[in-house]
RNA sequence: GCGCCCGUAGCUCAGUCGGAUAGAGCACCAGCCUUCUAAGCUGGGGGUCACAGGUUCGAUUCCUGUCGGGCGCGCCA
C-alpha cells in the first residue's frame, strides 16, 4: 500500500516536471509514511516542503499542485494538504476491506515479499569459541542473528546462515589442557590446577568422556606434568607463562597425535553441545565453517600473499604487520607472528576473503559489541586486497544484563560461574528469551528482567501476544460448539460489514504487516516486529472485548470471523518469524 | 588519554531520510467478568527528549563541546 501511494507521487512529480512546474533535474526523493494521528490520514508525504526551495514556490502551493496531478487510484479516498504542507492520504474503505481475503489467501505467506529478489546474502552469528556452553551473552546474538535472517528471507533474499568455528589457537589449547588435567585427575594425579585454565563442570564431563575412551591411556605422572613449569599467579608467577608451559608440555609428553585426540575430543563435545543448544532454541545452521580448515586448506597463507601482493604490509620486530591505517584503523596489525605462526586476524582475512568469493551479494557479521573495534581492520584487509567492504556489514549487539529479583546475575566463562543460555530457556522458556532478545535494537544495552520473562501475566508481552493468537482459536471452537461454523466465501462477500472503529484499526494494523516486515528486515531491526506484533495483538483484544464474533447475523458474524482469522494469521506469521510458537491455546 | 555505542515519563524502552500536539508497556490511581479465556479492556496523572551552543522554514533526530554510563584500545581469540 504505502509503495502504492509513492507511486501515485512519482507519477504526478514526473507530470509536473514535464509542464515545467518543477525542475527537471530537481532530485525526487518520494517519502511516504504512515501518518500519526487520525486526522492526518492514513499516510503522508512532505516532498511538497523538500522540494520547494528547489522549485522556488511555497509548500503547500507546491503542495496544491502535486495534488492536482495525482493520478486517480480506487485505494485512495481523499487527499489534503494539510499544516505547513504536507500531502496527506486518506484510504478508501475498499483498500482496508480487501486486506481481509488478501491475507486469509496468502495465508503463511502474507508478509513475504520478493524485494530481495533471491539476492545470496550471508548472515554470520554466534561464532562463540567452542571452550564451553553458551552463556546468556550469546543467546541475544543467536536471537537477534535468527531473526535477521528469517526476516531476509521473508522478504525474498536468498539467506545462508553459518557459524565460525574457532578451533585454532591459543584458547583451544588452553581448553585442550584443562580437559586433560581433569582427566589426569580423575586417573588419580594430584595436581594443582591453573589459575588461567577453564574451571567449569563440563571440563570434568569431558575429562571423564576421555577416560571411558582411552582408560589410563594418556596417563603421565603429575610430577612430570609440573617439572620445571614456570609458576602460577597465586604463587607468584605468571597465569599466562604457567598454562603456555603446560600447554607445551601436553603437547610433548602426549605427543602431536595423542594431543590432537585430547583436543578434538574437547571440540567435539563442546561443538556438539553448542549445536543442540541452538536447535532446541530454533536457531538452526546451513554451514559450520572451521577456523583450522582455513589453515589446512591453504586459504589462510593464499590469504597472506594477497596482502602482501597489495603492498600495504612491513616486517617488523620479526613480525609481519599489515598497514591497516592505510585504511584509516587506528593502529597497524600484526598478521604473521615472530614466531612464525598466523594470528587470528589473519584467519578472518582469509575467511572473509572466501565468504565474498563465495559470491554473497551482501555478508552480514554479527559480533558482541566488545569486538567493535575489530570491524575496521577487516574493512581495511578487505579493500587492500581489493575487495568491496562495502559488502560487509557488521552488526554489533550489546550485552543482555540479566536481573534476578532486582539483582545482576555476574558471568565469566573462565571461572565457571556463569548463567548458561540453557539455564535462562530452562527458567524463561524458549519462547519467552527469543521475544524478549529483540525486544530492543542490537545497539541498546538491554536490562533481560528473568523475573519479567517468565510471568504468565499481562505485564509480560510475548504471552500478551500469544494470548490474542490463542483467544482466535478459542472463539473458532465456540463456534463449533454452538453448532455452527464458518463460511469464509459468505464473510469475505461481507466485509463491507466491518465498519466499527476498532474493525478498521485492526485491518489497518493488518495493512501494515508486509510494511512492518520489508522495514525490519533491510534496517536489520526485528524489534520493530516484535513491537507491530504486540500492537496487533492489542488491536485485537480491544476489539475482542467491545464487540462479539458469534453473533446471530450470519453475514455479519461470517465477515468478523474472516477478520479474525486474517489477525490470526498475521500474529502466527510475525511469531513464526520471531522464533516463537504460536499456541492454539493456553 | 584515544576510539565506538548509549543517555527520551518513577522503571524498561519505541520514535523510519530532519516534520504536524514526543508514544507504548510496567508501576500508580479510578472503573469493567449472569456475555466468544479478566493471561483481557476503559479512563487518569506523570516529560527542560542529559546539558550548552550551532546548522534552518522546522531539531528527540544533523554538527561541536561538556557531563554521565557501557565497551574497546595484545605478536589473545
Amino acid at each position: 500500500m504505502k509503495h502504492h501511494i509513492e507511486e501515485l507521487l512519482r507519477h504526478a512529480l514526473q507530470g509536473l516536471k514535464a509542464t515545467g512546474a518543477l525542475p527537471a533535474d530537481a532530485a525526487v526523493a518520494v517519502e511516504v509514511e504512515r501518518g500519526r494521528a487520525r486526522e492526518h490520514g492514513d499516510f503522508a508525504s512532505n516532498v511538497a516542503l523538500t522540494l520547494a526551495k528547489q522549485a522556488r514556490v511555497k509548500p503547500r502551493e507546491l503542495a496544491q499542485k502535486i495534488v492536482q496531478a495525482l493520478p486517480a487510484s480506487e485505494k485512495v479516498a481523499k487527499v489534503e494538504v494539510a499544516g505547513p504542507g504536507f500531502i496527506n492520504f486518506f484510504l478508501s474503505p475498499a483498500a482496508f476491506f480487501g486486506v481481509v481475503p488478501a491475507v486469509l489467501a496468502a495465508g503463511e505467506s502474507y508478509g513475504r515479499s520478493a524485494v530481495g529478489a533471491g539476492a545470496p546474502v550471508q548472515v554470520e552469528f554466534v561464532s562463540a569459541n567452542p571452550t564451553g556452553p553458551l552463556h546468556v551473552g550469546h543467546g541475544r546474538g543467536a536471537a537477534y542473528g535468527a531473526t535477521v535472517a528469517n526476516l531476509l528471507d521473508a522478504v525474498g533474499f536468498k539467506v545462508h546462515r553459518e557459524y565460525y568455528i574457532n578451533d585454532a589457537g591459543r584458547q583451544m589449547d588452553i581448553l585442550a589442557a584443562s580437559v586433560w588435567l581433569r582427566y589426569l585427575e580423575l586417573c588419580g594425579e594430584q595436581l594443582v590446577f591453573p589459575s588461567n585454565g577453564y574451571k567449569g563442570d563440563y571440563i570434568y564431563d569431558i575429562g571423564a568422556a576421555l577416560h571411558r575412551e582411552s582408560g589410563d591411556q594418556f596417563r603421565h605422572p603429575a610430577a612430570a606434568v609440573f617439572r620445571d613449569i614456570p609458576p602460577d599467579e597465586p604463587q607468584g608467577g605468571d597465569k599466562e607463562r604457567h598454562i603456555d608451559a603446560l600447554i607445551e608440555r601436553a603437547k610433548g609428553l602426549l605427543g602431536p597425535a595423542a594431543y590432537r585426540r585430547v583436543f578434538d575430543l574437547g571440540l567435539k563435545i563442546i561443538l556438539a553441545d553448542i549445536r543442540q543448544d541452538l536447535e532446541e532454541f530454533g536457531v538452526v545452521y546451513d554451514q559450520w565453517f572451521s577456523e583450522r580448515s582455513l589453515i589446512e586448506n591453504g586459504a589462510a597463507d593464499r590469504a597472506i600473499e594477497r596482502v602482501k601482493a597489495s603492498g600495504h604490509v612491513y616486517e617488523k620486530d620479526g613480525a609481519l604487520w599489515f598497514r591497516s591505517t592505510d585504511y584509516g584503523d587506528e593502529k597497524d596489525r600484526v598478521v604473521v607472528r615472530e614466531n612464525g605462526q598466523k594470528t587470528y586476524f589473519a584467519h578472518d582475512i582469509a575467511y572473509h576473503m572466501d565468504k565474498l568469493e563465495r559470491g554473497f551479494d551482501r555478508v552480514i557479521d554479527i559480533w558482541g559489541a566488545d569486538h567493535h573495534g575489530y570491524v575496521p581492520r577487516v574493512k581495511a584487509a578487505l579493500a587492500a586486497i581489493g575487495d568491496d567492504p562495502g559488502r560487509l556489514d557488521v552488526l554489533l549487539v550489546q550485552f543482555a544484563i540479566l536481573y534476578k529479583g532486582g539483582e545482576r546475575a555476574q558471568m565469566s566463562t573462565r571461572s565457571g560461574e556463569f548463567v548458561t543460555l540453557r539455564e535462562l530457556r530452562r527458567e524463561v522458556g524458549n519462547d519467552a528469551a527469543r521475544f524478549f532478545y529483540v525486544l530492543r535494537k542490537c545497539e541498546q544495552h538491554m536490562d533481560f528482567d528473568l523475573d519479567l520473562a517468565k510471568s504468565q501475566s499481562a505485564d509480560n508481552p510475548v504471552y500478551y501476544v500469544q494470548y490474542a493468537h490463542a483467544r482466535i482459536h478459542s472463539v473458532f471452537r465456540q463456534l463449533k460448539e454452538k453448532g455452527w461454523s464458518h463460511d469464509r466465501a459468505n464473510g469475505e462477500r461481507h466485509v463491507t460489514r466491518l465498519m466499527e472503529p476498532h474493525e478498521m484499526a485492526l485491518m489497518t494494523q493488518l495493512l501494515r504487516y508486509p510494511e512492518t516486515v520489508e522495514t525490519a528486515a533491510l534496517a536489520h531491526e526485528p524489534h520493530q516486529l516484535a513491537h507491530f506484533l504486540r500492537e496487533l495483538a492489542h488491536d485485537f483484544h480491544t476489539y475482542y472485548n467491545t464487540h462479539t464474533f458469534l453473533v446471530e447475523d450470519a453475514d455479519l458474524r461470517d465477515a468478523r470471523l474472516c477478520l479474525i482469522a486474517a489477525a490470526r494469521q498475521a500474529i502466527a506469521n510475525g511469531l513464526t518469524l520471531l522464533g516463537v510458537s504460536a499456541p492454539e491455546s493456553m
